[in-house]
DNA sequence: CATGAATGAGCTTTCATTCAT
DNA sequence: TATGAATGAAAGCTCATTCAT
């Protein structure tokens, strides 16, 4: 019990690292590529010799945080959709309602994936690598759907993959301001459910 | 002979605030945000005392080329929407491929859109407007295809117009790399008419 | 007249890289390799954005004083030794005096001639260069010296060199501070000449 | 039992404090006074704070660095001299051998002996009195050359020492790359026998 | 006593901005 | 009016030193 409170400082320096990136996503949220080292290090109540101790210079930690963020909402994404496995249709619902609360979560991360200056920190072929999971995720999801007959099989599951993922983006810069984001979710599933099934009735 | 002199400068003057923007544009184009004042100066081959005597400060150029950058995106989109008004169809695969252009041309550009710097520098409001324009400007193009009969009658406009920008972001996003541009542009707006219109046969 | 009072600003930028070069050594005199950029800038009366604006970085400043001063050096003892072509004895103890001047004023310059950072700055090749100078210059010298028939005919040139240019460090170590600089430049070449010829009577 | 115990780690600290002189000097070989506390501490597999323990800090380090070295060369110097003490001929070669192999072990000490640097944490008299010993001690062999009759007898025993002092640094810089040690040191020594004796033939 | 994570003063370097010419 | 040298605040990074474990 008391073990946990005796090791303060050697236990903190195990957890220092995953305090760093936390905080850094935070500044990182409010300041993009731009965030400060002096700025991580004053928030996480350490000083600037810690951070680079963990992550050798700025880029590395923009790395870190960069790479979390995406691991993450990759992971949630495909949770969402693994979900409800049998039914497409609750599948897409519940991945765009994740996919925008990610979305809001990691604003400045999709703000800043196609920012000329990420080619500097980012190995190409991890953004390319990232894409393509994005990519395969969703259409699998679409594949499924129209094997089981669920969504109309005129589709082109790679190109309904951009319509999706570019939704999720969009939505948020042109209606984030008019509806809550469960609102959004509703609207923006029940559109994309309408656009890949065929007219019900008539 | 004075005054000839005189309109010659004033003349210079002008045209040297459009070379400093036009140049702006492509230092922006390959540096976002990062864009350097020298950098500028150097390549409009100005000094940079006359860059201030334009602009006053960096912000103040970096809107002119971002207002610029956008009011020319939305009047080539509007252009292409208007090219064919009574088409819907033709319409929208004009936008497409004249979009991906655009979107390509202007790429940093809408990779800073959503950097948490721009609030710095773009008044919120402005960028409210723009979003609006894009907005309405699809949202009555999808309108007037369902009025026509053209488009199904189940879509939101509203959700359609997201769906059509964020496809355009997206699309040189996930595959970009993969297809040029025309049979991006292609794949695209075969996609989008394929879900904007019922199943042709049965 | 006035002329060179007017133009201040755009005449001291001719002249700032000079004066850099000088308050360089100044400063360099005191701290060797460890110097500063900003005590240079402080005592330049200049920013450090102007020492950058000449000089690039640090190391240049370094390497542009290092090789000023060895130039500098270099033509002093030469000259030294051409003042008096036809006479090897008088040839000596002119460069005996202005060596240990020159000495004295690089002090830290050869204090450091050795040190394993000067690597990093300079190009080992200039250091050989250097060196192959000093050693041709000195041997010259005393080829001469032997040939006319004033230093003794068993000597090796190459390593008289060697013993002229060590003394001259070696005396201001040992005995720059029993003895002033012209009493050490008058014991020095007695005993240069004493050993360089054979002994006189008997 | 304890006891044991007890004298063991007083054993070992007494180890390690050699030991970090001992890495200490080689890591000062390779970079002068540039030394970096960690890096000593983790060549000696120690930790810093070991360090610490033993030298209160960097500068005290870097004295008992430069001390050992310091008496080090001039114990082997002096070997060299006491080795022949009857044959100042012998003692003399014997002299140069080995410092010239002094001086190739500690370049970096005698590189940075004049250094600005050390008089900060160096006490001045402490170099004062090194020369001092280093000037008796070649003098005094050469005055008892003189003596018995070995070297001639208008030599300056002061000067002769800066000279034969002068050479070993000088040697190793301007023909280092040239000869090997042995050969270096056969050629000094046999042009210093040269000049100390009068010519042998007619 | 030994350890090494944490610290932060201090140094190098950049770049928007000014102003004498 | 145009110029670009000069400026210095601000940011990244290093490394001697401390101290809880």
């Amino acid at each position: 019990m008391e073990s946990a409170e005796i090791s303060t400082k050697r236990a903190d320096a195990a957890t220092n690292r995953a305090r760093i990136i936390e905080v850094g996503q935070t500044v990182f949220a409010e300041c993009g590529l731009e965030m400060e080292i002096n700025e991580v290090a004053a928030r996480a109540h350490l000083g600037v010799g810690t951070l680079y101790r963990h992550f050798g210079n700025r880029e590395d930690l923009l790395r870190a945080i960069v790479q979390r963020a995406t691991e993450d909402a990759l992971t949630r994404m495909s949770a969402a959709l693994a979900s409800t496995p049998d039914d497409p249709r609750a599948s897409l619902q519940t991945l765009v309602l994740h996919s925008l609360q990610v979305q809001q979560q990691y604003k400045p991360l999709f703000a800043v994936i196609r920012d000329p200056r990420l080619k500097k920190i980012l190995d190409p072929s991890y953004g390319q690598a990232i894409r393509a999971r994005f990519r395969a995720m969703i259409g699998d999801m679409i594949r499924h759907g129209i094997e089981i007959g669920v969504f109309r099989d005129d589709l082109d599951p790679e190109m309904a993959a951009v319509t999706i993922l570019g939704s999720f983006a969009c939505a948020h810069d042109l209606l984030g301001t008019h509806y809550s984001l469960e609102e959004l979710a509703q609207k923006l599933s029940h559109h994309l459910l309408t656009m890949f099934t065929e007219k019900a009735e008539e």
